[in-house]
DNA sequence: TTCACGATTAGCT
DNA sequence: GCTAATCGTGAAG
């Protein structure tokens, strides 16, 4: 499930520019049975969205001063999430790259969850937003994607980590870590 | 109301 | 490899 999202297309069209980048790592978080993810506590303020209609975007704020974009995935009162770990990037690089003064190397403009949100400009006002129309779109590739899918455990929590839930495009050089 | 902590990143040793 | 930055959220009092 989450693995199909690998190789889609994510599309920021911003009031300038356009920004898209290719999907190249995900993390999926299942929210029931699963105590690492923000759902698992059932329904609260911030977690809402999650229990909503699928294809709609969670956006969270991380250590007072990043960003997370998440697609949910589950069918709506249902939990369920996946993560967009890091993006290749592929139109409006330019732009990406004075939105991320600290990156040096065009790989590393979204090689990560909270990297990848400062690249497109992607902002808590995606909170909520539908992925099939507006400004912030998911887009599927036209042709099945020729690529190998890795499986491995997941990053930066504290527990469920053994689960191997992320999925990355194997040998992609814009992954966050192998 | 108060308090501890996190699905991270960047910079320095 | 280690750590500061920085604040919303959720649980406890």
């Amino acid at each position: 499930m989450a693995e199909g999202l690998l190789g889609a297309i994510l599309v920021h069209q911003t009031r300038k520019v356009l920004l898209a980048g290719r999907i190249v790592e995900v993390e999926a978080y299942l929210g029931t049975g699963d105590p690492a993810a923000h759902s698992s506590a059932g329904v609260t303020a911030r977690t809402a969205v999650i229990f909503g209609p699928p294809g709609h975007a969670y956006v969270y704020r991380i250590y007072g001063l990043h960003r997370c974009l998440n697609v949910v995935a589950e069918p709506e009162s249902r939990p369920g999430c996946v993560l967009i770990r890091a993006l290749e990037p592929l139109l409006g690089t330019p732009v990406m790259d004075s939105n991320r003064p600290a990156a040096k190397r065009v790989r590393d403009l979204a090689n990560g969850p909270a990297k990848l949100t400062q690249a497109l400009a992607i902002g808590m006002e995606f909170n909520g937003a539908d992925l099939l129309k507006g400004p912030l779109t998911i887009r599927m590739p036209d042709v099945a994607p020729q690529h190998r899918i890795a499986a491995r455990r997941r990053i930066g929590i504290s527990s469920a980590r053994e689960l191997e839930l992320r999925f990355l495009i194997a040998d992609s050089p814009y992954a966050s870590r192998q």
